[in-house]
DNA sequence: TTATATGCAAATCTTTTGCAAGGAT
DNA sequence: ATCCTTGCAAAAGATTTGCATATAA
């Protein structure tokens, strides 16, 4: 087993999952891998530590990781899917001339969910908050 | 020119766009395919009037309504995207288990968007608040 | 031991594109 | 008369799947 992110094996433990070392790597990578990566963007960093991972299992892992709140799915239709560890309340602006992704934290968020939650009776899974534009660089 | 939704043909010549009979027929069809439609619906509903619109200019309208703010792009990964004639601030529920996607109303979220934009110099041309999970129904 | 997870390569599907013909302004 | 749009069919990509093998618990 690998050194890994912290209680990310337990975490996955909890969840009636296996701990498996391309796991462990697929959570480190997503992490290190810079702003809301990409599958392929994580598949290469992970290809680092050990080139034998398949894209396939990083995309599987991905998406488990968005199931079980690891991770939140992102990005626009015109783009291949991101991957954000980052799981607190925020807005994605996502610049479709630049491509950057820009994040800005709101804590009501979750109130707003919370009280969705509670008035319809949705058990929430996933979220994404997203405003697709122009950055204030690309607009001058 | 054919009938259409009040000022769809406006709205697109006054954005600089030839308001052609294919463009008002996919916003009327867009309208009545039901709730949120991804573009296959909405090109079955197209072919009721006209059967040789193409599923490439569906497409490509459904694209140009949401840049335009005619509509709103939505859907997780699995599933092919869809649109939302409804742009006014709600957010999506949309149930992993039956498909089905229920909105909620939330005045508050346009002036998180205004609020976003006026700290960061971010212009918003698409947005998307979706919540990805299990709804009422399917829960028990 | 045994149910899960992985890797590979093929298969699927959605979405996009190039281009000639048509049509809105 | 122009330049934008359309339709078609092919291309491009992203994502998924089937299955044999490996492995965490």
């Amino acid at each position: 087993m690998l050194a890994s992110r912290p209680d990310t094996a337990e975490a996955l433990r909890t969840k009636g999952y296996r701990a498996t070392p391309q796991r462990i790597a697929i959570c480190d990578a997503l992490w290190e891998a810079g702003s809301h990566p990409t599958v392929a963007t994580v598949h290469e960093y992970v290809a680092k530590r050990d080139p034998t991972i398949s894209l396939a299992t990083v995309y599987k892992t991905l998406q488990l990781f968005a199931e079980i709140g690891l991770a939140t799915e992102m990005g626009f239709r015109d783009e291949s899917t991101r991957y954000d560890p980052d799981t607190g309340p925020h807005i994605h602006m996502i610049c479709r001339n630049c491509g950057r992704v820009e994040d800005y934290g709101w804590e009501e968020l979750d109130d707003i969910v919370r009280a969705v939650e509670e008035r319809t009776g949705f058990k929430t899974l996933g979220k994404r908050f997203e405003l697709y534009g122009t950055c204030r660089k690309c607009r001058k």
